[in-house]
DNA sequence: TTTCTCTCTATTTTT
DNA sequence: TAGAGAGAAA
């Protein structure tokens, strides 16, 4: 049965046997599919119990989509089997061996923000003022450092990274040790720490775990990798899935380098390739196949399909971005009349302003819509607030939940108060909570009425469930009538009462319902599969690991707005591609170095394979970008896609008494030369020149220009007059330049 | 303590 | 354009 629907490749990867592989499975090409049916193969046939396998993933909806598929077909007790993401492993294994690497059995995990706003605490006590940094650079020095298994004391100085910068990794790692905190990436470094430094431990790992299956391969990062290395024993068999055409995280660590590493040391050429495409008709494979044959040292596949080539591509030509997002609602309008379903249409992006314009036409013309990755539940900040209070009950001396809620809602304590209770625990060497006696004035009056109130909510945990403690905390803390004080603040409210029903939820799924929320479960120390863990700690960990979806709207009947990268592992009926313009898509930020262009076209390559049915791919010959009107040439893209895959089409919008009349026009047209009457119809205005006359020149903004080093490209800006007169240049193969136009040569092009 | 005003900056993001 | 953060005024 779990065979019954695989083609020969799939099967010959579920069925392998004894070995270590590496499977490539294209976009659309049941790589979920193989995972699952692979996990459920080796159960079925009794080649492996439940405990021996280990199954990492990406993400919480990867893993818990894996396990339903698994449960599709063998029947299991998932509690016993090691599935989840790499953070969530970790996490797993520091909690049951917390003891043997000097962790405290209370230790807290702290998620990116809560990092940056720790970060931002020590910069201001420690006086750190360094103005070349933001405390984004000290955050995204320390975690890529830990992300490549490097602490503070192992740091090469003559690297060329700032003291600055190394010695508050120091300070931040201090005080995390002190405080028990663990971030992301600590989680991970730690984890690998306890197997690399403890033999004993890591043989036995090493003789559980006799299967490893790993999703998404390409977007391990060094340290992801360097883990799975130690839990490998000599009779372990990984069986890693991934896509090196669909790595699109390296801007974050990921290391599509990981895959061929693999390959060489452990599947040493056993590469099992999953090419044909379940999802996509010919044209869509056909351009996803040739954009990507421009990138260099790709593993190699080809996707195909039986399916029929189904319709060309349509690449839309638009005057600006209001007129591209307006034609969107015109074809969606049109396809929704003709039967398709709204939800399977899907409008993608690749930075997140872009969905203002296009959501604000959707608004307009009363077609509902979801935009994805907003903020998500748990990182709101009432969700925030309420966790604070929370977590000061788990552990009173969290400074930083101590920060975060002492004074919210307000209760008179101000920044002078704060600074000298700091003053006062940082030279006793004590937390807030201890030295909160000691505060002296007014301020300390109201710091120990606060003090009273978290062991209030401590004396109270011991005799409530989870949900009656949330309910307690968030009443007796104010919060709930400091939302409820103001009309706008009522959704806040309303996510506060969801926080108790996450915490019921939760507490039915971890059968801890009658247990009072801070009494610890008696546990068997060092039983691998048992955590040592109480209801409040567990749901607070849980809360930092799984800061689920947003909670959005109607989905069944909305389009769907995300990013490019958000739409990774999604599949849609019709996609429309938006934006398709030289520093936009690709990147301008990205275009200078090749691994950043090759990264961007991976992303194009993602975008169009989401595309079952129909792909459209558009842009805009100008658009408002941060205040002001850019113009740009098409996507570089749009051209190393095969064009008897394409369609072309121009749209000239004229708006009048806000209502929009749309022509169409079926042109066959250069997509690199922006028509000059295009440029009538551009709104907004900057303080700039629309034209500027050099040397007998006429220069315009908007016009096709080649320089004789730099190549072609449009102009964006023309600033000054007379013989200090700039032109700012939008060139194709090197970005954005500011040139002086009696000195740069610029030839004009028809 | 709260509120207003000015300045700065600007991909992609899961855990 | 729009949001965040800092500093000054109320």
């Amino acid at each position: 049965m779990i065979l019954e629907e695989l083609n020969k490749a799939q099967k010959a990867a579920v069925t392998l046997e004894s070995s270590h592989a590496l499977v490539l499975a294209g976009a659309g090409s049941g790589k979920t599919k193989v995972l699952a049916s692979r996990l459920a193969w080796l159960l079925d046939t009794n080649q492996v119990d439940i405990s021996n396998v280990l199954a990492v993933t990406f993400t919480n909806k990867a893993a818990k989509e894996m396990i339903s598929r698994v449960l599709r077909m063998v029947n299991i007790d998932t509690r016993r089997l090691w599935i989840g993401t790499f953070h969530s492993l970790c996490h797993r294994m520091l909690r049951i061996h917390c003891d043997d690497i000097n962790l405290s059995r209370n230790f807290q995990i702290i998620d990116a923000s809560d990092q940056l706003s720790l970060i931002k605490q020590l910069i201001k006590s420690n006086n750190i003022n360094d103005l070349k940094y933001q405390p984004k650079d000290f955050q995204r020095f320390i975690n890529s450092h830990k992300e490549n298994g490097i602490r503070f004391i192992s740091v090469n100085i003559q690297r060329n990274c700032n003291r600055n910068l190394l010695d508050f990794y120091k300070l931040y790692e201090d005080y995390c040790f002190k405080h028990d905190l663990v971030d992301f990436s600590e989680l991970l470094l730690r984890c690998y720490e306890l197997l690399k430094n403890n033999e004993n431990l890591r043989a036995r790992y090493n003789d559980k775990f006799s299967h490893i299956l790993i999703d998404e391969f390409q977007d391990t990062n060094n340290l992801q990798y360097s883990w799975i290395d130690l839990l490998i024993g000599r009779k372990t068999f990984v069986f890693a899935v991934g896509d090196d055409d669909q790595s699109i995280y390296a801007f974050r660590g990921a290391n599509v380098d990981n895959m061929s590493s693999f390959e060489k040391t452990y599947a040493k050429g056993s590469i099992i390739r999953l090419e044909q495409n379940y999802r996509s008709f010919g044209h869509i494979l056909g351009a996803a196949n040739s954009l990507i044959k421009h990138n260099k040292g790709r593993l190699g596949k080809t996707l195909w399909t039986d399916q029929g080539d189904g319709e060309l591509i349509r690449v839309v030509e638009n005057s600006n971005d209001v007129g591209e997002a307006h034609w969107i609602v015109e074809e969606i309008r049109n396809l929704i009349r003709n039967g398709t379903d709204a939800h399977k249409i899907a409008i993608l992006y690749r930075s997140n302003m872009q969905s203002r314009v296009i959501e604000h036409a959707l608004f307009s013309s009363n077609i509902s819509y979801i935009v994805y990755g907003g903020l998500r539940f748990f990182e709101r900040q009432e969700v925030k607030h309420a966790l604070a209070y929370l977590r000061l009950i788990a552990n009173p001396n969290d400074d930083n939940a101590w920060l975060r809620v002492v004074n919210f809602p307000s209760r008179g304590i101000g920044a002078r108060t704060i600074e000298n209770h700091l003053e006062l625990a940082k030279s006793n060497n004590l937390s807030l909570r201890d030295s909160a006696k000691q505060v002296s004035g007014r301020g300390g009056i109201s710091i120990l009425s606060f003090s009273n109130l978290i062991d209030d909510l401590i004396l109270n945990s011991t005799k409530l469930t989870l949900p009656e403690l949330i309910n307690y905390t968030i009443e007796r803390s104010g919060l709930v009538s400091y939302y409820k004080s103001e009309k706008d603040l009522y959704e806040r409210l309303e996510n506060l009462k969801e926080l108790i029903t996450a915490a019921t939820v939760f507490s039915i799924e971890e059968k801890c319902i009658s247990i009072p929320a801070s009494c610890s479960f008696s546990v068997n120390k060092h039983t691998e599969d048992e955590i040592i863990s109480t209801p409040l700690l567990s749901f607070l960990s849980n809360s930092s690991l799984e800061a689920n979806e947003s909670l959005s709207g109607d989905h069944a009947s909305s389009v769907q707005l995300m990013t490019v990268h958000a739409s990774k592992g999604l599949e849609f009926k019709v996609v429309f591609i938006t934006g398709a313009e030289e520093g936009l898509f690709p990147h301008e930020n990205s275009i200078l170095e090749d691994s950043g262009l090759e990264e961007e076209r991976r992303l194009m390559y993602v975008a169009i394979t989401r595309a079952e049915e129909k792909l459209y791919i558009s842009m805009a010959n100008s658009r408002m970008l941060r205040g002001q009107v850019r113009y740009s040439l098409s996507s570089r893209f749009l051209n190393e896609i095969d064009a008897n895959h394409i369609q072309r089409y121009k749209f000239e919008n004229i708006y009048k008494n806000n209502s929009s009349r749309l022509f169409k026009e079926k042109l066959n047209i250069d997509y690199n030369k922006p028509s000059k009457n295009n440029l009538a119809h551009t709104s907004g205005s900057t303080s700039s020149n629309k034209s500027s006359i050099v040397n007998d020149k006429l220069f315009l903004v908007g016009q096709s220009v080649n320089h004789n080093r730099f190549g072609d490209g449009i102009i964006v800006k023309l600033i000054g007059e007379g013989s200090s007169a700039q032109a700012q240049v939008n060139f194709q193969k090197y970005g954005m330049k500011t040139l002086a136009l009696t000195i740069a040569k610029l030839e004009i092009k028809n």
